[in-house]
DNA sequence: CAGTAGATTGAATTCGAATTCATTCCAAAT
DNA sequence: ATTTGGAATGAATTCGAATTCAATCTACTG
């Protein structure tokens, strides 16, 4: 076969056709770059007539810089928090930013996926997967900042904006204790999901605090299913229910998981809620806001946190100094209605690690 | 400041390190090349040593293949199917891209997102956005397939892949017919959203081939909180009812607004469904699948559809003869009980326009 | 009117990898 | 021993825009 030409015109075509050199092609796509206005009118006006625009791989092979930022998500993140990226999306895009995707199937594929955006030129990462010290050592290496969405990392020195887990989690638990609550159980996410430990560890905590001291665990897997199949187990049915007090609070690692330990709770066990249970989630999924639920939870500020995230991103990029490297952003206790709370009776402050 | 180096390694070091020219390197990261294995292999040694990976930003400045894939976007696209994006993500990456993200705020930018990504060297671009015959020719003359995915063009040449809307509207409307109702209203999107005339022009087509001459229409806006208002109208208050019968069927022009119905229907109209009213939505999306509403839909085959379009693109742009430019996939009609439905009764065949 | 600072311009170089083309090398064939 | 062919290699060029640096060309100063 013929090698076809792919007829994209290029800074010389515009050149010639506006009777200047390159460089001067070159300097009319600049804000700000030495050439006279009315050369640049008239380049303009000629790459205009000839669909010009600047490509730009070429652009960031001399300039190193793209414009492209890569996005680490897991499944994870597109399932529990699906406007996430959208909104991350729009706030680099309003930063000047292409988002690039790469998904990871789990989340120790982060590093590898750090390694290939590296490859594509991307000025940066913005990650909804964890990454190691050593991955943040790399992109820093290259100057590419590197910041964690939600994510934890044991480099100290990495850049994050993340919700404010622990505490929201710690309010939720004095506040149901506050209610007269006394026997919980916590429906977590698979062991060491690092966003589920932050805010059922911070929960569990808070309720050590104030005396309460074993805790019914069922470990699931942030999905609606095991949120029910955890509901069967912790709320049993009336023979066994008989052998030890009900549990008056389910407290669920994330939403998912609360609405299907509600449905198995009014369902199929025929419970009232939260006059039988009260149940709580964390993330506020829609599906939870519609009448049919009206899930007690925590909201999760992501359009702040993504604005955020973009800007620290800038900043970084342009050296401008930040205040901070890590953004905690204060989630907010939705209360709708599926559970019993008060307001928290101020504690003794201790400090909790995050 | 001192202008610092990013020392990322090229295959000049490589070279070096290894003792041989840079084309060398070059070779030794294609498949297939003029290479020894064992220089090979002495060259991928010392890029490994050094931490190298082929930079591909100069590659495909000169090969003229980045490996990105534009992907166009609406809100609207992540509102209603939020799975679709990572779906397609995940098929275009099996097929080797990686999709670079062009949010659009309205669905008329999509003709400068697709300049935005063509000028960011993309091979091609998936579109979630409507684009006239006049952007398909532009990419055209670049050779960048272009892929609408579950949207339509004026250009009849124009790659394609859909749910095939138009058949399962027709089959609801057919076997809700089946069933006896003949009091029927739609709840659509807001006016030549394409998607939503598709579904609901053919579902009223078929309901007037049917004899259904009158049907009410309510203008939502895809949104919970239109549908919300849609039943509260329709299916109005007794003193109103009772002036005329009241509709027995609501067909919502996607979920979220059937789940508006169901609960509006429910809670505030204390109407029970489906024997007082049968409410049909489009789209299957995640919350009608739970018991507090098991919404009767129809289901869009996103994986398969992902799956297509992106082997659609692959296809195109290695030149493969592919067997048609559109590929229309069938919805699956998921009955849960929010309708009340009949096999269709075997109806004469009529052409029906997609 | 010469001289100079400041503003524009263009020629040449650069970025990093792929590719073309000429060259070298070794093995097999005569 | 000499030729021939194929395989492997390297030097040089290419992709398209940005940038450096030297060359003009102004306009203004004294």
């Amino acid at each position: 076969m013929t090698r076809r030409k792919l007829n994209a015109p290029t800074s010389y075509d515009v050149a010639r056709h506006a009777g200047v050199s390159q460089a001067v092609v070159s300097r009319a796509f600049q804000a700000v770059s030495p050439i006279s206005p009315d050369t640049r009118a008239r380049v303009l006006a000629s790459a205009a007539a000839l669909g010009y625009q600047p490509n730009a791989v070429a652009r960031s092979l001399i300039t190193k810089r793209s414009g492209l930022v890569g996005v680490l998500l897991t499944e994870a993140t597109q399932r529990d928090t699906p406007d996430v990226l959208i909104l991350l999306a729009q706030a680099l895009l309003e930063q000047g930013f292409q988002p690039l995707l790469f998904p990871c199937n789990r989340e120790s594929a982060g590093s590898s996926a750090l390694d290939k955006a590296l490859s594509f030129g991307v000025d940066g990462v913005v990650s909804c997967v964890g990454l190691s010290q050593d991955d943040l050592a790399r992109a820093r290496l290259r100057q590419r900042p590197v910041v964690l969405f939600n994510r934890h990392s044991d480099d100290p020195g990495a850049l994050q904006v993340a919700c404010d887990h622990a505490s929201a989690a710690r309010l939720l638990a004095s506040r149901l204790f506050a209610a007269g609550h006394r026997r919980f159980a916590v429906v977590t996410g698979p062991r060491d999901g690092p966003v589920s430990t932050l805010r059922v560890d911070n929960f569990l905590a808070r309720l050590a605090e104030l005396g309460v001291q074993s805790v019914q665990r069922f470990e699931g897997d942030y999905h609606y299913e095991s949120g029910h199949a955890a509901a069967m187990q912790l709320l049993a049915a009336p023979p066994l229910r008989a052998l030890s007090p009900r549990v008056e609070v389910v407290f669920c690692a994330n939403d998912a998981m609360a609405l299907g330990v509600l449905d198995a709770a009014r369902f199929a066990l025929m419970l009232r809620v939260p006059s039988d249970v009260s149940v709580v989630g964390f993330d506020d999924i829609p599906a939870g806001r519609r009448p049919a639920y009206l899930l007690t939870t925590v909201s999760q500020p992501f359009e702040q946190m993504a604005r955020a995230a973009a800007s620290l991103f800038r900043q970084q990029l342009d050296d401008v100094p930040t205040p901070s490297r890590r953004v905690l952003l204060a989630g907010t206790l939705i209360e709708r209605g599926s559970a019993q709370l008060l307001p928290d009776a101020p504690a003794p402050e201790r400090g909790h690690r995050q």
